[in-house]
DNA sequence: TCGCACATGTAACGTGTTACATGATTCA
DNA sequence: TGAATCATGTAACACGTTACATGTGCGA
């Protein structure tokens, strides 16, 4: 619903595949075999979505091709993250946290957290951790009042997902927590 | 990942103006604006996304028109559900829980929950909550596995974003096994 | 040598997004 | 009367999905 500029900005998908080259050089087939096995893979690995996506960032500039060490035609350990690549990975996780991030994005959200461990400064992650409370908790402030004024109203199926909502964010704001805490103490 | 038909089935956004449906006779108009305030409206409320779907979901014989008590041009309540509709939801209700569901779709599985309420019997819904708790209870095992095996190797923001994890179907846990009690004593 | 995993691609298709357009009704 | 909201639509575009195609290298 935002308004976006109509030319086309970077998918969450692109901005994964960034995050992944950022620290280590990996061929598609790699990537995708990282997108089907670990629990990062939200996205998909299927070949149709993998590699029109390393063929546009690599036309966009923002990855290149390392080239293969080959000796073999297996192993050529291909694609690298370009400055331009970076630069933008960086603005990405440097956008400010609003409400749709801890509602409807959980998952990017965490993506970013993850690959801003070695991109951003200590102050910038506890400063994002403190965004994420605070949102967060602003938000469970709203789904309970909205919970004490329509509950009676509600049928007992729609009270139980409004339950698990609010559980939901609990959770994460205890998460949020917690995570500050160990990265404050490094 | 999953080997679908070519022919398109429903997507979730069709499931979800069904179920509005099956309860109220909408406009498009109205839909939009549910999805656009609501907790549930996880889709999108746009023009471009509301009145293609119902078009198609009109062609496929899944709703129909109900003809405008119509005074004024304002109130023509529009849609509703026809018995191909609700045998197509009812479907999509039944279908059986896999880790999908309660790893990547749980908004979606959230949002089946909800329109059960009325379309299915006490033992199918708590057949649901049952498959649920025990699918959430395996997809811990196999976080926490992962964790007590991998976290040594894994960076601490990578650590920490699969604690939240953990936490989250914990939680998911919690809510399945407490809505199961309040569903089995009506 | 048979099959499987590795590895890369592409074409057709449907859908959601963005952006723009139009007109009616309500209310200040 | 003019602005805001109600209400419906469409055109261009990009993306993900499905399905298919192709070829290499390795181990049984």
């Amino acid at each position: 619903m935002k308004t976006r500029k109509f030319t086309p900005n970077p998918t969450s998908l692109d901005y994964a595949i960034l995050g992944l080259l950022q620290r280590q050089l990996l061929t598609g087939y790699r990537i995708r075999k990282i997108f089907e096995t670990t629990a990062l893979g939200n996205y998909s690995s299927s070949p149709g979505t993998i590699y029109p996506a390393l063929k546009r960032l690599k036309k966009l500039g923002l990855i290149g091709q390392g080239e293969g060490t080959g000796n073999s035609k297996k192993e050529n350990i291909r694609f690298t993250i370009t400055p331009e690549g970076m630069q933008m990975l960086v603005q990405w996780l440097q956008r400010p946290l609003d409400r749709e991030s801890i509602s409807k994005q959980m998952k990017e959200t965490m993506l970013r957290f993850v690959f801003m461990e070695h991109l951003l400064t200590k102050d910038q992650k506890t400063g994002f951790l403190k965004s994420f409370i605070s949102e967060t908790r602003e938000y469970i402030k709203i789904l309970k009042s909205n919970y004490e004024k329509e509950s009676h109203r509600m049928s007992l199926h729609s009270q139980l997902a409004l339950e698990n909502g609010i559980a939901s964010c609990r959770t994460n704001l205890r998460w949020g927590r917690k995570a500050l805490k160990e990265i404050e103490n490094h």
